[in-house]
Formats: structure tokens, C-alpha cells, sequence
DNA sequence: CCCGCGATTGACCAATTGGTCAAATTTGTG
DNA sequence: CACAAATTTGACCAATTGGTCAATCGCGGG
């Protein structure tokens, strides 16, 4: 049944002709914010533009989070967000475009917090300061970590780019400082690169494996007293760990 | 040469004479693995279909962990299976069920190192073992570590109520030991159910995360010697976290 | 007041997906 | 050997999916 009567329509636009016909839209998009940031005020039509993709973007988070890639559909985001399906096609081009959207999104906040990791700091309370602000994260943006989680456990397809351009080098400099004070015998030795991947690990379980934890504790949802002693815990047993009392 | 004389059969078995059609087969699958356990020898047949199960559940480990529950297809497991689609539904009814057949796999592996902590071991001792086995385990099984992983990502919308019915008791027991060992002196005071978060967090996240370690490190894979070296950071590293020295 | 352009939308594909079926083929057994 | 049950397989289907498109809407500038 292969064969039917469809042979006469043939060329018509197909192919590299939608691609073409996209770029003006994301061409568009980028005047539109340049004009929003450089002139007077920002018009309501550029605004309205940010808008509609700040909140398309946090709806695809959501989404992406609780089904993955693969899982999550185009209707679904769009029915989260409150919108029509080709909205989506007409801000973020195709559904690789927004998942990497909202993994970009993701990866800023991911790294900001390594900030307070610094020669001159004490490493007692940049350590604390760092892993404080994790657990903050994983509990005020869980969607974030999972999506972000879901993508590394799938073997990072969309970011492994990124992972070499920017997490690697962070890390080496970050891990540098920690061997500075190892070697200045102001905390335990210990493979400092390892432990930025314990760190992440301990924290990020929180937002990533949370129906495990509520499930095991007996909680519906952790609220501010148990988030409280899970950040304490988490403190306490790494920083004895690296031995800062 | 696709249609045929297939206009003769018309209503028959159709619907939900189908499920009806397909328990027969789970009932004599059961029957069968009876019989090779009970008598004489595993006959070649019973033998023929565990293999067949255990090939296709290990095909699914792999397609599950590197796409998601979403992003899987019966036809990729079916190629990495080396076998026809129509086979899986024979063996497994569905999709999710094949999917929650692997889960369950993964659970009794993921449940057994717990065994080595009991009230008459010594705790350092017991510890660096139960952390040992969960590190193996990260090297030797990622995919089931991965499968597991996704699923409690999205919410474990297929095993909550094993987590509530084993997981959950068996935490509370291992628990209860260390509370005791605390209770003794005999390490450091820390909330004894969120140690295992950690741990499992610590452990995992070398099979969950690989890709994200190992690019950091500049590794193409972890070695033998990487190996070691990670587990030997975390198992001094949590350790010392108890008050273990 | 109207014009132009970006934003919106419903209707619509082609491709893929999970799942089915009936016809073969293999296997164990009386 | 013959028969029945178990297994294998290619062809097929309905439903869903990502993506498209032409028609429309609505607002700001002339």
C-alpha cells in the first residue's frame, strides 16, 4: 500500500527552506532586545517578547524536568506555559533550541556559586559559603538541577561542549585554590577535584532525588526545618571531612 | 503483496481478548521457570526464555539509561537486543512493563551492600565496606545505576510504593544501627538517614555523572587507577566526615 | 485613520511510536 | 512420527509527535 496518489505534489518548500525562513525570526528577536537595552524605554512589544520567553522557558523547565527530553512533548510545554504549540516554533525554532535554551539558563546559575572559592578566603567559611549556597539551589530551583542532571545522565549530548569550555577550566582554578590551602596545611589533604564532585553530588541529591529522600524520611515535601537539618548535615559532615573541624 | 485474504477474518479475537491473550503466555512463563527450578533439569525451552529475558532486560538497562523512559523505543531495544520488535511484546507485554522489569532488577542490586551494617560490626570497619561495594557498583553496573537514577528524576512514577515498601523499612533499620553506634561513642553525632543520602549521592554520582567527572578530569573513561583514587577520596573522606579517623 | 509588521493561531503534515496480528517455524512429547 | 504448544517474524495500524503554513490579529508610527 505503499504507492499512492501522493507523487504529484513534489518540491515545493521543503528542506533548508524552513531553516532559512527561521533565522530572520531568531535575527529579529536579537534586534528587538539590543533596541530594548540600548533606547529610551523598553517598548512594550520588546517586553512582551522577553516576557513570553522567560516564561516559555521556565515552562519548558518544568516540563523537561519531570518527563526528560525524550519524554517531554511540544504540547505539554505549550499547555504549560498557556500558550499555543506554534508559539514555541515561533520564539525557540525547534525543540532542541529551547532545551538548550533552558540547559544555558541552567548552567549560569550552576556555576555562580563557586565565586566565594577564593586564595584569600578562609577555608572553613568559603567552603561553608559554597556549600550553603548549593543546598540553597537545590531546593529554591529543583527543576534547574534535575533538567541539568537529566542531561548528564544522558550522556550530555547538547552540552558536552560547553562542559570542556567552561565547567572544566572553573574547576581546575577552583581546585588549584583548594591544593593552595592543603599545602599551606590549612585543611586535611584530599584530591580537591573529587571533592567539588562530592559536594555537587551531596547537594544536588536533594533537588535531583527528592521523592527518594521525602520517601524515606516519611515527608510529603522538606519543608524549611528539614531543609535546615539536611543543610546542616551536609555542612558538617564535609567540612569534618576535609578537617575544619 | 500486502493485502490478502485477510477479509475472511474479521471480528474474532480483538480488543480486550488480547490482554486475555497475552496473560496465557506470563502464566505458562511462570510455570515454566517452576518447572526448570522443580524438576529433573532446566529443559532447553526454559532455559531459551530466561536467556531471552535476561538478554532483552540487559539491551533495556542500555537503551533506558542512555535516553530516558521517553526517549527510549521499543525498536532501539529491540536492535540493541538483536532481535524483532514483535519479540519484546511477547516476553513483556508493553513497554512500561519491560521498563519496570529492569527496575526491578536494579532494586535487589541496589539494596544488597547494605548487609554488611549490623549492630555487631565495627562501624569504620562496616562503613568503608558498605561505601567500597556502593563505589563497585558504580563502576561495574552504571546503566542500572542510570535507569535508577532517571526514574527517581522524574518521580518515580513507577516504584513509589516499593520505595515506600522496601527501601524505606530497610533505611530505617541500617539507621537505627548507626544511631546506636553513635549512641555509643563509637562516632561522631550526625543524623544517621541523611548520611546515607549522602553516601548513596557520593557513590552514585561516579556512575550518574560520568560523562561531567570524567570531563573534568580530562579522562576519556576512569580507569582502574581513577578508580581507586575515587574511591579511596570518598571512603576517607565520609569516613573522616563520621569522627572514623 | 490606516498601514505595516511582528505576534498569534487553528488546521494541517509526514514521520515515528507503541502495539497487534496471523502466518510461519521451532520445540517438546506421547 | 505426528501433533500441539511455544516462539519467531514481517506486515500492519491507530495515535501521537515535531514541525509547518497561511490566515489573522493588534499595536505603534505616520
Amino acid at each position: 500500500m505503499a504507492v499512492r496518489s501522493k507523487e504529484i505534489a513534489p518540491a515545493r518548500a521543503t528542506g533548508r527552506a524552513r531553516a532559512a525562513r527561521k533565522q530572520p525570526a531568531a535575527g529579529s528577536r536579537r534586534r528587538a532586545a539590543l533596541a530594548s537595552t540600548g533606547r529610551k524605554g523598553r517598548t512594550r512589544k520588546s517586553r512582551s517578547r522577553a516576557d513570553q520567553q522567560a516564561a516559555i522557558i521556565a515552562a519548558a523547565e518544568r516540563v523537561f524536568a519531570g518527563a526528560g527530553f525524550g519524554g517531554a512533548t511540544m504540547q505539554a510545554i505549550a499547555a504549560a506555559a498557556g500558550l499555543p504549540k506554534p508559539n514555541l516554533h515561533y520564539y525557540f525554532g525547534s525543540k532542541k533550541a529551547l532545551y538548550q535554551a533552558v540547559l544555558e539558563r541552567t548552567l549560569r546559575e550552576w556555576l555562580a556559586p563557586a565565586d566565594t572559592i577564593v586564595a584569600e578566603a578562609e577555608p572553613r567559611e568559603a567552603l561553608e559559603c559554597y556549600i550553603r549556597e548549593k543546598m540553597r539551589q537545590s531546593f529554591t530551583r529543583p527543576y534547574a538541577s534535575r533538567v541539568w542532571a537529566n542531561e548528564l545522565l544522558h550522556g550530555a549530548p547538547e552540552l558536552r561542549g560547553t562542559l570542556v569550555r567552561q565547567l572544566r577550566p572553573l574547576v581546575r582554578r577552583k581546585a588549584a585554590v583548594i591544593d593552595q590551602w592543603i599545602a599551606q596545611g590549612r585543611m586535611a589533604p584530599l584530591d580537591s577535584m573529587h571533592l567539588f564532585f562530592t559536594i555537587w553530588a551531596a547537594t544536588q541529591t536533594y533537588a535531583d532525588f527528592e521523592v527518594q529522600i521525602c520517601t524515606v524520611l516519611g515527608h510529603d515535601a522538606l519543608d524549611l526545618e528539614a531543609q535546615a537539618r539536611a543543610t546542616q548535615h551536609v555542612v558538617s559532615l564535609i567540612l569534618r571531612g576535609c578537617g575544619l573541624v
